[in-house]
DNA sequence: GTTAACAGTTGATTTATGACAACTTTTTTA
DNA sequence: TAAAAAAGTTGTCATAAATCAACTGTTAAC
């Protein structure tokens, strides 16, 4: 599933991302001494809900989607996972466990570090912590918006957010619609995927989008952003 | 709407929370000098969703509501604030502005604290943005079941999970369920308000709980907790 | 102390969307 | 390169739960 390269290569990123920058040598070094290089392939879980870890990814480069696992069938996509992001922080703050499942969209870089490290980390450098908690607070906000989405919203709405949301990464990843299947779309916006082609046709017809194979360009943003606003 | 109590009174509570404790001397300093004492009535918002703010509040006694609100007419309950919490939080590490709003169920007394003297804190204390972390990760916890619950569960598992979650705050507040409305146990559980009444009736009929006036009582916990293991 | 507003209750009706079924197209596998 | 599996598509049908409406009891207002 997973390969290990070579613990002290560098030649990829060694901990030189703008989140570390803030560490004092020694503080950096007790994350060097504790991390290991991992490549996950496309479609390798990064993390499983539930699952026990003692460690706290770092994404150095690829991309992934964050996900809650429900019935079996039917998951909801949270997010997706962008390099320079963190994975899995509950291992460190609450829980030993995973508490979302998360997989690879594509081949993903992935610095593991040790719990112990960030915890003793984040307890010697405030500003460091301060970051982390900038990060939490953003994920929050977040979740709170997904909970409104479900609660308020109705399937145009949803669809509305879930596309501009997948938009707006395109600047990061020009290619990223192509990575994700109707039933990934589905399950951002909380609807199924039968729901989901009706809507992508019927939004196509109507001027508002143009699909391409699995390409998915907005020609009317104002028209989301209404239907999202409109619920 | 609320009474602002002498700055330096301290008859009711220093910030000799557990939360304060780790602070250094000097560190206290820094929160005593920048707080006030507020006393909110029962059904004064605390925070108002979108709201402009430079202060985080702190329940020192008290319980308050946290709440989403919709279109007007239906909110959602995100969960009860107890003495030792803090509100508000984002206005430190993201926005100016509070993410969601909440109101006192019961009269509370609260110190404002200045954002930038939280932020100065975090900043020199890694133990403090520890237990700050901590809770986030918390929040974050609840949250995504929240998300779960939207997603997963149907009418009974969201009814149950209400109860049980209510019921589970009568360690620390007796009284809690004649704080409460059926509207707010519909919100709480995320259905309409005609919806929970049936449903309650239901339970009673069932002999799962027994209601007297606004009080509930769980006769049978296992019942409830499968249905809200089921959905 | 009478009226008005609100909270609670119940049954009938409507509706958004999931589930199903049947089919085509694409991708994977052997 | 054939066969099988997965993804995408479309129309019909079923249903959970919201909405509506009508009513009762309770609390607040004047």
């Amino acid at each position: 599933m997973k390969t290990i390269l070579e613990t002290d290569s560098d030649f990829i990123c060694d901990i030189k991302a703008p989140c570390f920058q803030m560490l004092l040598p020694e503080e950096a070094e007790v994350v060097r001494a504790s991390k290991t290089q991992v490549l996950f392939r496309k479609d390798d879980n990064l993390t499983k809900q539930g699952a026990f870890a003692s460690y706290v990814l770092f994404i150095i480069d690829g991309f992934a989607k964050q996900y809650l696992e429900g019935d079996g069938i039917k998951n909801y996509n949270l997010r997706i996972i962008k390099p320079g992001e963190f994975v899995g922080l509950s291992v460190v703050f609450s829980e030993n466990t995973f508490n979302y499942s998360s997989v690879a969209l594509t081949d993903c870089h992935v610095f593991l570090v040790e719990k112990e490290a960030i915890a003793k980390v984040v307890k010697q450098n405030g500003k460091f912590a301060f970051n982390i908690i900038k990060r939490y607070c953003e994920q929050n906000t977040n979740l709170l918006n997904s909970v409104r989405n479900l609660m308020y919203k109705q399937m145009n709405g949803r669809m509305a957010d879930t596309l501009l949301y997948i938009d707006s990464l395109k600047n990061e990843k020009a290619e990223i619609f192509q990575l994700l299947s109707r039933k990934d779309l589905a399950d951002f916006a909380g609807i199924s995927t039968e729901s989901t082609v009706k809507l992508l046709k019927m939004f196509e017809k109507e001027g508002i989008i143009e699909l391409n194979e699995k390409d998915i360009k907005i020609v009317k943003y104002d028209i989301l952003r209404e239907l999202s606003k409109r619920g």
